[in-house]
DNA sequence: GCCAACGTTGGC
DNA sequence: GCCAACGTTGGC
């Protein structure tokens, strides 16, 4: 089993909206960056944890934590010539964009701040305070993922 | 809205 | 295959 962290925007996407989801389980959709394609495509996996992180917002952290019921299958805003996703170079035969079902887990009581994430000292590995910081699906290792969510629950 | 730190594109 | 120009991300 392996952990995750996936950035969104509250403002288009929200914890808040994954959780009135019917199921509560969301398509994650939208990645147009090679390198998080690629995690979604070979590595993420069903039972895989994921942090729910909000950026570009004012309460920029972990938000909370959803589980992976669906493994990589082809991203299908990439066909839709509405979709603000749309991939006029995609081929339905080879896909080149793809996503993962995501179910909502759990909520914590408050947003873990990056400010706050920055200032603990034993996380020094995850991609959020590392140089290439942009990357919108990356991986936490265990270790991390333990130290954060523990962080995350005691406030 | 600014701007640093990326990633992508395309001419050569 | 190089790299300048351009576009995007995301914290502040």
């Amino acid at each position: 089993m392996n952990y995750w962290l996936f950035k969104t925007e509250p403002d288009t996407f929200s914890i808040d909206d994954l959780i009135n989801r019917p199921e509560q389980t969301e398509p994650w959709e939208g990645v147009r960056n090679y390198q998080a394609r690629n995690f979604l495509r070979d590595e993420v996996a069903e039972g895989d944890h994921v942090f729910i992180y909000h950026s570009s917002c004012k309460l920029v952290g972990i938000a909370g934590i959803a589980t992976v019921v669906r493994a990589g299958y082809a991203d299908e805003s990439q066909f839709d010539p509405d979709s603000a996703y749309y991939d006029p170079k995609a081929d339905r035969d080879d896909p080149r964009w793809f996503r993962v079902d995501v179910k909502f887990k759990e909520k914590f009581a408050r947003v873990l701040p990056l400010k706050t994430i920055k200032q603990m000292p034993d996380i020094t590995n995850i991609g959020l305070v590392k140089k290439g910081h942009r990357l919108s699906i990356m991986p936490v290792d265990q270790q991390e993922w333990k130290t954060l969510s523990d962080a995350a629950r005691q406030t």
